[in-house]
DNA sequence: AGTTGGTTTAACCAGTTGGCAAAATTAATA
DNA sequence: TATTAATTTTGCCAACTGGTTAAACCAACT
């Protein structure tokens, strides 16, 4: 069996809970003690504070919300597809962890400081990312572009959907949660056309 | 000379300021009533509690942070020429309300329901934006496109670059804050380009 | 059974924070 | 000037919250 449940992943299970969906300021010890079924000692004794518990839900938190790239780049498949399974990649990660950008945007914003040294390194490496586009424009794949704009407009496209939730839902899908997650499906294939449409190089 | 500063007005100032860095929970009566160089009874004097304080802040960026389309549809002006005003506009109220985006999206998240019902009406109307673009499709214009996503995309292409800041700053611009102010000046003509370029029917 | 070490709990504390009441000050009106 | 009303400040409090301490519990080993 050994369902023997370690009390410090319930507590990191709960305080991850507790703090994307309120925030550092909003998150309390106690919710986040009574969500993990112990004691508000307890997460005390396995983080000294409120803020070394943080800050192991932001470092991980922020991590994850970086675009994983490694994987992609390393392959020798055509750009396309390689963009193609970028934006599969991030959105599936998003409708996982939805509250995630609104987040770690708040949080950063927050105390710029603070958290920049907490995740100084993340093995975030745009270069790569950068590099691998001018070499597509350059062998005429793709529209002469610059390629942080490309990065940040993907990122954009993909990441308003899911910080805009209430807003969109409640003002254009006139609260039809169906419709909702309709639009959030109908999104990879969208950001998908919208992208290639602009920059792929007409014959 | 009338420099006759009334104190309502400069909490609100101060209390936008700080409810904006902060956000609800991260704010502080106290601080609101330093910033606005007067005694922290008289917030309670003018508004009753820092509720009644907040709502009066949020419902007021909550509808700065809707695009204001009803001064460009009225125009006769072609439809490229309306997009790239849509993107200047809402670009320019970004840059004088940084804060803005994550402020709402983050306070709207943390209770939906209340903060969904203080801007019911805010006169924000979706479905002149999608005839128009409707009828542009049907002209001819633009290629086919589901005039939600294309205005999602457009919006996250402008929101992100002001929400992710000290990402985009820290990562990417290596803090260097004349690099980023660059990159900022010159989305303008890049939304407006890779929009175009999308959308644009190719004869 | 007794001992030892790690784990969990109950009880409590000190600092902070939103909010209030009553006094004090200023402005307006008669 | 006297009086009334509005504005501002001082001083305070009750509730909440992160954190601590000491006791209780529990498994493993002797």
């Amino acid at each position: 069996m050994e369902q023997d449940i370690n009390s410090e992943k319930l507590i990191l299970n709960a305080a991850k809970e507790v703090f994307l969906e309120k925030g550092f300021d909003g998150a309390r010890m106690q919710e986040i003690a009574d969500r993990a079924g112990i004691n508000k000692a307890l997460l005390h004794y396995y983080f000294r504070s409120k803020d070394n518990l943080f800050d192991a839900i932001f470092k991980d938190a922020f991590e994850q919300f970086l675009p994983r790239i490694a994987g992609i780049m390393t392959t020798d498949k055509p750009f396309f597809e390689k963009l193609e399974f970028f934006i599969d990649t991030y959105l599936n990660m998003l409708s996982e962890n939805p509250h995630l950008p609104v987040f770690v945007m708040h949080e950063i914003n927050r105390s710029p400081e603070v958290l920049i040294n907490i995740i100084r390194d993340s093995g975030f490496n745009p270069e790569a990312l950068r590099s691998m586009i001018k070499k597509e424009v350059k062998a005429g794949t793709i529209n002469p572009v610059d390629p942080v704009h490309l990065i940040v407009n993907i990122i954009g496209m993909c990441l308003f959907p899911y910080m805009g939730k209430p807003i969109l839902q409640g003002f254009i899908f006139k609260n039809n949660a169906e419709d909702y997650q309709k639009f959030l499906t109908e999104r990879k294939k969208e950001i998908k056309k919208f992208v290639i449409n602009s920059i792929r190089k007409k014959v």
